[in-house]
Order: structure tokens, then C-alpha cells, then sequence
RNA sequence: GGGCGCUUAACUCAGCGGUAGAGUGCCACCUUCACACGGUGGAAGUCGCAGGUUCGAAUCCUGCAGCGCCCACCA
């Protein structure tokens, strides 16, 4: 492809040309292995196919990807597998929005051909998401891609809820289940989401009905004969499903009234008051109503006493025909009226102000209705029971590990979970009724007859299963379960899960429930749908607020890309990446991530520039070996690299983004483009003799050595700009089609090279000598106000073996430092006019403008305070026996080496002064 | 009501037992032949507060204050 780089660096051109060709090229496909040695497996959390990509996704991916191409330049068999979910509650109401449109309900289509709407529109909106992350450069294998819905996964969904139903894990029963009257359908705890809301507490009096007998009894003990119990209710409404009154067996007040029965105001009913412990004495009056079939707590009172359950509300929360004068009513209307009759018959005791937590849909923000209706559930407890110890024992691993923590709490606390939902997208539960003696029977392909009568008139249960049902067993079915594959056997455990904290419970927990279970038959180790989960953080907006449509602080990942480019937003996200730590996301950030990009850009600009000047061609590497050089930079620059390269492995290896992103930032940045490239230009823009030549080329091939492989470190984190100018750098003769299949670095000191290792130590000691006199070389002349261009010479007064250094490398200081002249004394230059004192060297600038006095002695004064401050720590601690003594040795030989230094420095700068007067 | 986090330079965040760091922003100078999406130099923090452990604490422990998140059936 690409051989030239165009002068401005410009990612809108350059990433679709990549994101295409990986993409074409079918880079990422892996066929299935032979055996799962050296195996990495990621799942996509499928997202839904009604779904537009947001920051949250971007960040998963960005990560996934680093991960995936990390893993796979480094030699490992890397599947990362993509998908859709049908998400059934969204979808649905997609596609009846859309219905709405034309005046149509889904009722009027009928169930089939509604579906088969829902198809349609999944053919045609549904690849969305899919396009927007093939943007991003996700390195997924789209060949496998699958959805929910897909046959081969229905079919497995079916057989799991077949398998678990024989296990005895599923049951059917008329409980008291959340209901969401505007999807009309039930859904699981986890899809209520709670909410502090200011409401009233009403305090409503019940006349109690005392027989002539009873009255008479009271009468003669003087045992006080009250008119009225007045219980404490949230919701009035649901008077009307009253079926007791429940008091504290241990409450003096009421302790007589046990027994006795109060009329339900307004429609007449008579209810007896029972004693239950549930009745708290402290809240209210004491005293609560009892409404088994519009209230959990209710409910399980109802079960303990034996009471009817009386429904009062349809399935739109609207309270039946035939209930006093309330038929038809919603139940918010409802309960006005009924508060106005209360207070037309004087039986409203108060209305007080009372926080109460409303429970929400998390679709819609309905407020939900407590509702006694039959629906399927799973038995959890043997589940969540393998699910923990799988924990526990470690064959799963979390990052960051507080996580570990929320899991065992959730799980430890879990509640059956209520799987079955009144809807049409989805997939349906496997389970006929019989017509005759309305029994189930649940089976994997249609049942010819009832199991248990053997009629054969039957129809198939209408609802449908949880959407996290069926995801929560995909680490398997993606791969062809039930059946035995190849597939399953080398690709499951899946290695990492990434993905948010939001869905731990929805998804993570589940996944690994199913999977445990399933599974089992290979141990528990290998049972765990995954090895290792990584749980990223939210992504804010730049005020920290969590982002949301309502609150229009949405930020488009899309439109940043459009912006800087993928690659910069890519890098920024990894970069703000530190586990466990919310991400506050301001575009402006990208800037930054933008100009580096561009600095690389033209540091491979800079490198072509001179290949083409010299007419060097060809510069290849196999990847694997070192180009020989001796020379300071040379070995230095390396040292660098490979010190970045062991970082970033370590760092990826335990997700840790932002500290790998910077340290290939700074390694690219602060030593390969600002002292490594300048140096080399020394070599570079020489003359035309043939002994220059040969410099120029060897200083170009090592040069291009350490560049290629700093972009294959770079190379996941920013996939683009590398592949473009990797590819551009072997001039189409790139030793693997795509920079994304070359191999990531590995440090050769990490293979044990202790000489390599010795001589890049020295190395880095010298370097840090000439960069240190050359930073302040740049600051003396900065403070003598040196004009930029004029060269001046400078006196040094060193030691013999740090001046072989600098005599040396003296072309590289005077370049850098623009230096006209060194001159070596023989005497201390502390004190000196225009002098700078380090432990290895003194150094003066030479200008002929008078010195600042003032000044100079400003900040010798700043640096005299400093080190005196220092210097007293020091020997505080030196003169200490218990630090002497306990101190590990290091530690203390560092500290008097230091001792001495600063003793000298404290010298020289006394000096110095006292030389200003 | 339970549980879990966070508080370090103007901003965003690293560091988590051995002399306070990065990016952005800010100030000054520089359009030098890869890059002004640049270069060079510089200013800027009693590491929330109070105790404790330790030779040594931003880093470990306890308490307090502020901020945030998750879970939960108290009418």
C-alpha cells in the first residue's frame, strides 16, 4: 500500500483506508486451533442490536483491543469474538415505536407477524453499531460474528432451559413479581431501579366492628372500646385489596384488639387484625394493612396467615371493573379519589411529608407495580452456590479486586430470578400447557402429547425468556454448544471478560453461574465461562456528571473521531484508563493525544526525508535482532526502548492502560524525538565523501531499527498512523501483511544479556551526565538572556573520566546546547561569573554582558535553601542509630553518597555567592 | 439500614513505606532546514483534618469532615 507519507498528518484519510483493509483482508479471522496452548479468547459483550455506540463502548473496545492486539503480536492464538443481542424489551419497543408511526399496535399484526417486523428491522437498522466499531479498528473476527437470535443459539437456549428444568432449577408460581405497566410485561429485580421520592404517609382510620357481645364484655371489664385502628399506608390504593390488618404481637396498645375485625372503608370488607411480627411498633401508628396481593412483605404475611390475595389492578395498573366506584381508574387517580371519599367520611386520620424509594423501570421509568402474576423462575441458590466458590477458590480473577468483593455480596444475598417476560421478541420458553389438565410440559422440540395426562391438545406458553438469559450463557453457545465441538474445547474458558461494572450482576454473574453449571463436567477450574474479568470505570463528562440523554451532555464518540482522529481519542481514552477510577472525558484532552500523533507523523517524515536525500532504500529488519552500534546514543536510545518495552508489557499484563500509554508517550516523545533525533542529525547532514555515505546509512538502518519497533509498541494503542507509516517504511515489502501481525517487542536485557545489560547501564549513566550539562548549559543562557542564536563558549572544570565523556560526545553537547567552544580548566569554576555547579562538572558560560547580580543571586539563594534543607534531613537520618541499624543498606549508602554531593554542592554554592558579594 | 470507593500543583489524574510526578493550562524567549498539532527555559503542592504504628508515612492503622457509587421489602 502506502509508500510516502503525505506532508500533513491528516486521520480522517488514513484510518478508513486501514479500517477497510484489515477488515477486507479478513486480518483477524482465526481458524480454529489445534490444540488451546497458547490460546487468547475474548468475548465481545454483545451490544444491542438496537444500539448506538457511546463513549462507554468506546472505552471498552479501545481497551478490548489494546488487550487483543497486544496479545496477538505476541504470538498468541487471538480470537476475539463479536456479536449482537436481540435485547428483547428495547427491540420491541423499537420497532412499536415505529409501528405507532403508522397508527398500528402490535396486537393488530399478531405475534408472527410482528416478528417477523422485528426481523426486518433488525435487516435494515440492526449492523449500525457493527460500522461505527469497525471505525474504531476493533481486530474482532468477524467471521464468527453471531446473534441472540441466531438458530444454533435458540436451539441452545431451549436446550439449557430443558437441561435446568430437569435439574429441578425452574419453576413456575403465582408470586408477587415487578411489574412494568407500560412494557406490560414482569422483569427481574435488577431492572427496578430505585429512587428516593418525596411522597405522603397517610394515616387512615379502620372502624372496627365490635358485636353486641364483645361490646358488652369490654363494658363490664372497663377495658376501653375504640372506634376506629388507624393504620399508616404510602399507597391508599391498595385498600382495596385489604385482607387483614397486621399489628405487633408485642404491642401494648393493640394486644386486645387481636381477633376483632375492622371494616376496609369504602367498599365494605370485613378483615380481621392479626398478629405479625412484621408490624413494627416504632413506624407509623403500628398498626399496617395487609395487601398479599399488591406488596412482597404483604404477600408473605398473606402466606403465614392463610389470607386471600386479592388483585385489584389489570396489567396497565388500572384498577378493576366492580371495585366500589373506582373500575377503569388508573391507580394515581385512584388514589385521589379514594383520599377525597377518606376525607368526605372523616376516616383520614393525616397526611404526613415521608421519603419513601419508588421503584423504577430501568426502560422506561415507570413507576412499577408490585403484581401477584404466574411467571417461570430460576432456583439460584444451587447456582450461586458454585458460582461463589469458584470465586473463592481463585479460578477466576478480578481487576481491580474490590470488585471480587461486590460479587460475593450480591451473590451471598441473591433471590430466584424471575425469567419469563410478556413479550413477543424473544426467545420463547419451551414449555406447552395442556388444554385438558393445564399442566406443563417442557421439552426441546414440541411435545405430540402432556406428559403427565397424554391429551394431545396443547399450546405453547406465551411469554418469553429474559434477554440476559440467553447472553448469560453465550461463552458457550457462541461456541457451538450443546454439541461437542472443536471450538468449545479449545476456545472455552474464555481467557478475559472487559467490561463495565454496571452489568457485574446482569451479566458477569450469571455468565459465571451458567457457565459453572454447565460446564461442570470438566472440573470446576475449567468450568468458569472466563479466567479473568477486567472492570472498567464510567466515562464522564469533563464536569464528572454522568453522562445522559435528558441531561444533553452526551458526548459522541463519533463526532470526536471526526474531529482528531481515532487513534488520538483512542490514546486519550487509554490513557485516562487507570483501573478502578472514573474517567471524566473532555474532547479538549484529545488535543494533546492529537499533536502526538503528529509529532510521530513527522518524525517518520524526518526519518524519509533523509533515507530519500541519501538514497537509501530498503531498510528492513527482521525483527528479532539488534543492529550493532557502540556509539553512546546508539546504545543509550536502545536502553530506553527497552526499559519502555518491559513497562508496557508489564503494565498491559495487569490492565494497567494509562501507564503503559504513558510510557510509550514518553519514550517517543521526551527521549526518541527530543534528544535521540536531534543527536543523529549530526550524523545525518554530512558531507558527500564516502566515509560520510556509510555513516548516514548506518545511522539511518539503526535509527530505523529502533523506530520500527517503537511503533510496533505503539502499535495497539494507536493502529492507524503506525500501520500507515509501518507500511510505508518497508515501501510495500512488509514482512507480515498488516503491522497489527508483526511481533510486539520483548525486551533482549528480559532474554538475559548481562553484558548488553552492563553497557546500557553505563550508557544511561553518561547520557544522564550530558543531558544534565546541557540542560543547564540552556538555562544559564537562558538567565545571561543569550540571544537564541548566538553560539558561546563555555569553560568546564570536571574530573578526567567524566571530560573523556564529554571530549567524547562534544559535537552533541554543542549542537544542543549551542555551544561555540569547550574549554577544559584546571581550576574550580564556583563563584564564577555565569557558572552552574553539579556533583560531576562545574560549568560557566562565557558572555561578555554583564550578569545579572540581583539575579544570580536569587537563585543560588533558592538553590542554597533547598539543599541545606536536604542536606539536614540527610544527616539527621545518617546520624540516627536506629535508622543506621534497621535502614535496609541500600537505602543508607544512597543517602551518603548523597551526603557527600551535597556537601560539595553546599560548598560551591557558598562559594558562588560570597563570589557575587 | 448494610457494603464499597474517593480527597495529591489552577484543572484532570499517576504514585501507595525511603529526598513530591505527568499531561493540560500558565509565564518568558524563539517562526533554527521533521513538527508552532513545534522548540527552549521557568513559576506552581505544609499530598482533606486529627491522632497512632515506624529509624522513616502522601503511602500502613484509627477517628473525623466532605464527595461519590452499589445493594436493601420497612408500611
Amino acid at each position: 500500500m502506502a509508500h510516502e507519507l503525505s506532508k500533513a498528518y491528516d486521520p480522517s484519510e488514513i484510518e478508513k483506508k486501514w479500517a477497510d483493509f484489515w477488515v477486507t483482508e479478513d486480518l483477524f479471522s482465526l481458524p480454529t486451533p489445534e490444540t488451546s496452548g497458547k490460546v487468547f479468547t475474548l468475548l465481545l459483550p454483545p451490544p444491542n442490536v438496537t444500539g448506538r455506540l457511546h463513549m462507554g463502548h468506546m472505552l471498552n473496545q479501545t481497551e478490548m483491543d489494546i488487550i487483543t492486539r497486544w496479545k496477538r503480536m505476541s504470538g498468541f492464538k487471538t480470537l476475539w469474538l463479536p456479536g449482537t443481542d436481540h435485547a428483547g424489551i428495547a427491540t420491541q419497543m423499537m420497532v412499536e415505536r415505529q409501528l405507532a408511526t403508522e397508527g398500528k399496535k402490535r396486537q393488530d399484526l399478531g405475534r408472527e407477524a410482528f416478528i417477523e417486523r422485528v426481523w426486518e428491522w433488525r435487516r435494515e437498522y440492526g449492523g449500525a453499531i457493527q460500522d461505527q466499531m469497525k471505525r474504531l479498528g476493533a481486530s474482532v473476527d468477524w467471521a464468527r460474528e453471531y446473534f441472540t437470535m441466531d438458530e444454533n443459539l435458540s436451539r441452545a437456549v431451549r436446550e439449557a432451559f430443558v437441561r435446568l428444568y430437569e435439574d429441578g432449577l425452574i419453576y413456575r408460581g403465582k408470586y408477587i413479581v415487578n411489574w412494568c405497566p407500560r412494557c406490560m410485561t414482569a422483569i427481574s429485580d435488577l431492572e427496578v431501579v430505585h429512587q428516593e421520592t418525596q411522597g405522603k404517609l397517610y394515616e387512615i382510620r379502620y372502624p372496627i366492628i365490635w358485636s353486641a357481645q364483645e361490646a358488652a364484655e369490654r363494658r363490664s371489664a372497663d377495658a376501653g372500646m375504640p372506634e376506629h385502628i388507624v393504620v399508616a399506608t404510602t399507597r391508599p390504593e391498595t385498600m382495596l385489596g385489604d385482607t387483614a390488618i397486621a399489628v405487633s404481637p408485642h404491642d401494648e396498645r393493640y394486644k386486645n384488639l387481636v381477633g376483632l375485625k375492622v371494616r376496609v372503608p369504602l367498599i365494605g370488607r370485613e378483615i380481621p387484625i392479626i398478629a405479625d411480627d412484621w408490624a413494627n411498633p416504632e413506624f407509623g401508628t403500628g398498626a399496617v394493612k395487609v395487601t398479599p396481593a399488591h406488596d412482597p412483605n404483604d404477600f408473605a404475611i398473606g402466606k403465614r396467615h392463610d389470607l386471600p390475595q386479592i388483585s385489584v389492578m389489570d396489567e396497565n395498573a388500572r384498577i378493576l371493573e366492580g371495585i366500589g366506584d373506582y373500575g377503569g381508574l388508573d391507580r394515581f387517580k385512584a388514589r385521589e379519589k379514594i383520599l377525597a371519599d377518606l376525607e368526605a367520611q372523616n376516616l383520614l386520620a393525616s397526611v404526613k411529608d415521608h421519603t419513601l424509594s419508588l421503584g423504577r423501570c430501568t426502560r422506561c421509568n415507570t413507576v412499577v407495580e408490585p403484581r401477584l402474576s404466574t411467571q417461570w423462575f430460576v432456583k439460584i441458590q444451587p447456582l450461586a452456590e458454585v458460582a461463589i466458590q469458584a470465586v473463592e477458590d481463585g479460578h477466576i480473577r478480578f481487576t481491580p479486586e474490590q470488585y471480587k468483593k461486590t460479587y460475593f455480596e450480591w451473590m451471598r444475598n441473591i433471590h430466584d430470578w424471575c425469567i419469563s417476560r410478556q413479550l413477543w421478541w424473544g426467545h420463547r420458553i419451551p414449555a406447552w400447557q395442556c388444554d385438558a389438565c393445564e399442566k406443563h410440559t417442557v421439552a426441546r422440540e414440541t411435545p405430540q402429547k402432556c406428559a403427565h395426562c397424554g391429551r394431545t391438545e396443547l399450546t405453547q406458553e406465551t411469554d418469553v425468556l429474559d434477554t440476559w438469559f440467553s447472553s448469560g450463557l453465550l461463552p458457550f453457545t457462541v461456541f457451538g454448544w450443546p454439541d461437542k465441538t472443536k471450538d468449545l474445547e479449545v476456545f472455552y474458558p474464555t481467557s478475559l471478560l472487559i467490561t463495565g461494572f454496571d452489568i457485574l450482576f446482569f451479566w458477569v454473574a450469571r455468565m459465571i453461574m451458567l457457565g459453572c453449571w454447565f460446564m461442570k463436567d470438566r472440573g470446576l477450574a475449567e468450568s468458569v465461562p472466563f479466567k479473568e474479568v477486567y472492570i472498567h470505570a464510567l466515562v464522564r463528562d469533563a464536569e464528572r456528571q454522568k453522562m445522559s440523554k435528558t441531561k444533553g451532555n452526551v458526548v459522541d464518540p463519533i463526532q470526536v473521531i471526526e474531529q482528531y482522529g481515532t487513534d488520538a481519542v483512542r490514546f486519550t481514552l487509554a490513557s485516562l484508563a487507570s483501573p478502578g477510577t472514573d474517567i471524566a472525558f473532555n474532547p479538549e484532552r484529545v488535543e494533546g493525544n492529537r499533536a502526538f500523533a503528529n509529532k510521530i507523523w513527522n518524525a517518520a517524515r524526518f526519518l524519509f526525508m533523509h533515507r530519500e536525500k541519501a538514497g537509501v532504500h530498503g531498510i528492513f529488519w527482521d525483527g528479532e535482532t539488534f543492529v550493532a552500534s557502540t556509539r553512546l546514543e546508539d546504545v543509550w536510545i536502545r536502553a530506553k526502548l527497552n526499559a519502555a518495552t518491559v513497562q508496557v508489557n508489564a503494565a498491559l499484563a495487569q490492565y494497567r492502560f494509562h501507564e503503559a500509554a504513558h510510557v510509550v508517550y514518553h519514550f517517543f516523545w521526551g527521549e526518541f524525538c527530543d534528544w535521540y533525533l536531534e543527536i543523529i542529525k549530526l550524523r545525518l547532514n554530512q558531507g558527500e565523501t564516502s566515509e560520510d555515505k556509510a555513516t548516514t546509512c548506518e545511522t539511518l538502518l539503526y535509527s530505523h531499527v529502533i523506530f520500527d519497533t517503537a511503533l510496533r509498541l505503539l502499535s495497539p494503542f494507536m493502529p492507524f498512523i503506525t500501520e500507515e507509516i509501518w507500511q510505508a517504511l518497508y515501501e510495500g515489502k512488509t514482512p507480515k501483511p498488516s503491522i497489527a501481525l508483526a511481533e510486539f517487542p520483548i525486551s533482549p536485557d528480559s532474554l538475559g544479556e548481562p553484558q548488553v545489560a552492563a553497557g546500557s547501564r553505563a550508557a544511561e549513566d553518561q547520557m544522564a551526565i550530558l543531558q544534565a550539562l546541557i540542560v543547564d548549559i540552556r538555562a544559564q543562557r537562558a538567565e545571561l538572556k543569550v540571544e537564541p542564536k548566538i553560539k558561546v563558549p563555555i569553560n568546564i572544570f570536571v574530573n578526567p573520566d567524566v571530560k573523556r565523556i564529554i571530549e567524547n560526545n562534544q559535537p552533541m553537547v554543542e549542537k544542543l546546547a549551542n555551544v561555540e567552544s569547550i574549554r577544559f580548566v584546571d581550576q574550580s569554576l564556583a563563584g564564577s561569573a555565569g557558572a552552574r555547579v553539579a556533583p560531576q562538572y562545574e560549568m560557566q558560560v562565557i558572555y561578555e554582558q554583564k550578569i545579572d547580580a540581583a539575579a544570580e543571586r536569587e537563585r543560588l539563594n533558592k538553590d542554597l535553601v533547598k539543599l541545606e534543607k536536604e542536606f539536614s534531613n540527610n544527616q539527621r537520618q545518617l546520624g540516627n542509630e536506629q535508622f543506621l541499624s534497621k535502614a535496609p543498606a541500600p537505602v543508607v549508602e544512597g543517602l551518603r553518597r548523597r551526603a557527600g554531593e551535597l556537601e560539595l554542592l553546599l560548598e560551591k554554592t557558598k562559594s558562588s555567592l560570597a563570589q557575587l558579594g
